[in-house]
DNA sequence: AAGACTCTACTTACCGTTAGGTATAGCCAA
DNA sequence: TTGGCTATACCTAACGGTAAGTAGAGTCTT
């Protein structure tokens, strides 16, 4: 799979400037956070070329979704296609989550944003279908684990899915928040390990 | 322990008024994306009249957070004093959590941001020793658990900590961005109850 | 008990600043 | 010399915030 950045942008070029510089403000201070003149400033590219090639505020921020979010549908469609145990398609999923997330903090703060949608914006329903097509991907996943009787058959599959999925997008989160480097390899193997064992083995 | 608003507003009064306009729209569209000509209107209170009670933008935001997290933390110490196995008290701790969520959506976002701090505000800082104190608690319950031996020893309590504290808030956050009606004492059982016994059984 | 004063609660009208966005002209490589 | 790109300078609307003033109830003095 490529890198995240190599899908829409090449390096360097005043449009992949701009792009990188948005996505860190939006990161850092949400859409209504940041201005136009900010973007400007931080990429240091005048106001009108930004609007000559993203057209509108709401353009570049779309743009980002879009990105983030095509991006992390692939990498999951590629882990469900994989021929191992759900179980470790969980662990590969939430590691490889992890490492974007260290690698692209940016991308991945829009990813929990879209997900979350927090600071709710009037476009973020834009993205609804390919919200609801990434959760299918998740939840067909662990249904599989279910039905093929990897899993508890006392196990709801819904309860599973969103717990399994609130556990990642929490770490992701905590990361984001926080300076020092909380996110591994290990880690995901131990919540996998933790999520399947129970708390009170 | 009393209701929610009770604390500090007597419904009603032009106070409660405005801070109740406020936190509706604050928890719809996030501090940025509300003006205060927004909360003015939707108060029917002048401008001025805002300032008069709250004296600034920030003031209001910085009251709204204040008054739910000092409720949230004030409910978790009495949760953690009750009497009961550490599990039971994670049973409780999420029930109440569930119905402060429905019948306080504004209120149980604004706890959810300042815990995931996403559209980072320059003055968020300020809340992180009251963060930190709710987080202490919580931590010394679930350690509680495990030094007594109710929690396997193999439960790594920071692990523990974050994965129950990262479900409980990823229902809530799903909750909140849902018209139906999801959350209920059911499912704080059953949330707990899988996290006990795990995926695999 | 009447007038002078004070206080709370609130309004009208406005401030300087910044927001998103753009008209227009110039630069420069092909 | 044309078309892709970038800069200057500007627009209107909206922002957070405030100066100045007032209605009306209460208080204090004579």
């Amino acid at each position: 799979m490529k890198d995240i950045h190599e899908t829409t942008e090449i390096e360097g070029t005043t449009k992949a400037i701009i792009y990188q510089a948005a996505a860190k403000l939006f990161a850092e201070k949400g859409y209504n956070g940041v201005s136009m003149r900010e973007i400007s400033l931080q990429s240091k590219v005048t106001k009108p070329t930004i609007y000559y090639y993203f057209g509108s505020k709401e353009g570049i921020y779309k743009a980002l979704i879009t990105e983030a979010l095509g991006y992390h549908t692939e990498d999951l469609k590629q882990i469900a296609a994989l021929n191992i145990p759900v179980k470790q398609k969980l662990v590969e999923l939430m590691k490889r989550r992890f490492q974007i997330g260290l690698r692209h903090p940016e991308l991945t703060k829009f990813v929990l944003e879209v997900f979350n949608h927090y600071e709710k914006l009037p476009f973020m329903n834009g993205f609804k279908t390919e919200v609801e097509a990434h959760a299918k991907i998740f939840t067909d996943m662990i249904q599989n684990g279910i039905d093929s009787g990897e899993f508890g058959a006392s196990a709801k599959p819904e309860l599973a899915v969103h717990v399994i999925g609130g556990v990642l997008m929490h770490f992701l989160m905590d990361q984001m928040n926080n300076r020092e480097q909380i996110l591994s390899d290990q880690l995901a193997e131990d919540i996998i390990e933790l999520l399947f064992k129970g708390l009170n083995e």
